[in-house]
DNA sequence: CGGATGTAGATTGTTGACAATTTGATGAAT
DNA sequence: ATTCATCAAATTGTCAACAATCTACATCCG
């Protein structure tokens, strides 16, 4: 196994990152607690992992957690706070873009191309939650790789708070195709190209 | 009770509270891990509520976790993220301050005169920790009043994460004043020098 | 009838025991 | 001497039971 991408992975990252695209996928009601117990049962664990993937979900933004009463979805942010933090997400995203043209290398081309792919499918089989794992996933790749860890989480900690609209109308290809434009300006290094791709996605 | 200030504060979030106190204070070294019995016993707890507070911590960027091996101090953001950072957090605090002074009343004056007079106290007893405390205190007043929940926490990972310099060489109570100049401006609602005072701190 | 009060059920919070994993030391083979 | 495998101690991960807390409904008093 290479240590680059995280060899292992914890129950509790596991079931964090399924939860995560299911909630951004608005799967759940915003209204709706979600029980310990019952995911508990669903993912064959017991509560202690359980816990720890709720209470990380919660800081990241995706839920909000009440003390002695649980968790619920965190509604998406308002009109008034939307533009502040997609300014905030966009400014670190063109910023990484910068450093990612500049440094990308053959196993990033590889890995882009990869996660392409499997947005490509999610999209076909208009899987919402796999169409947000991979959307995240690419993105996350451009700032870890060209910018740094914390700014990578620091964005995280945005885009779940933003949450994006995968459900509207113009149809999911679109999505894909968008990103597909994206990761063909990072291969071809234009980086003038790929900023309009991101601004396209992202706004 | 008002249900303004948190009613319940949970073991997890007070454990949290002092240790992120103590690890911005530069109270721990970088490389020592945490270890999640030391600190249950040191707080009367089981490891339980430890391990929650660690997690939080993870991630908020004080501390960095890895799977099966425990947690170490985050280092403080390097010279090229930190100015990134640093401008998205005084973006934040900027946008937050003008919402703060617009709608500004009574009880909120009485709540930062408040936080000002503990940092006092702390900066003459030459706490650091407790001057942490009191410093993210009045910030993240101004903007969960100012801005909204969602701002608040995406700027508590950026301030974490940029890791002020508390012992730097001016004197504990400097930090009083710059403090002191900033609440002054608010409660006479001016604006501008509000602004002047916040960026002065800050940068 | 309206509002406070108590009570039962459900849910989260905490604990201690046990399992899985990592880490560093030790020693054998080349 | 160096490398590799093995092992023991320490540490984290998981679990199930129990305690504390909340919620909703019924009950009682004005």
């Amino acid at each position: 196994m290479n240590s680059a991408t995280t060899t292992v992975r914890s129950a509790r990252e596991q079931i964090a990152d399924q939860l995560r695209n299911e909630i951004l996928a608005d799967l759940f009601s915003d209204d709706e607690p979600m029980r310990e117990t019952a995911l508990a049962e669903r993912f064959g664990v017991s509560r202690g992992p359980i816990r720890d993937a709720l209470l990380q979900l919660s800081q990241e933004g995706a839920l909000v957690y009440k003390p002695n009463s649980g968790v619920r979805v965190n509604a998406p942010a308002a009109n008034g706070e939307r533009d502040l933090l997609m300014s905030l997400r966009v400014k670190i995203e063109l910023e990484a873009l910068r450093g990612f043209v500049r440094s990308c290398n053959e196993v990033d081309r590889e890995a882009l191309r990869k996660i392409l792919q499997r947005m490509k499918e999610a999209c076909r089989a208009k899987d919402v939650p796999a169409i947000v794992g991979s959307d995240l996933a690419l993105h996350r790749y451009v700032i870890r790789r060209g910018a740094s860890e914390k700014l990578e989480a620091v964005w995280h900690s945005i885009a779940v708070r933003i949450r994006m609209d995968y459900s509207r109308l113009r149809k999911h290809m679109e999505i894909f195709r968008e990103h597909e434009q994206l990761v063909e300006a990072i291969l071809s290094g234009d980086l003038k190209q790929a900023r309009a791709a991101l601004k396209a996605n992202l706004i």
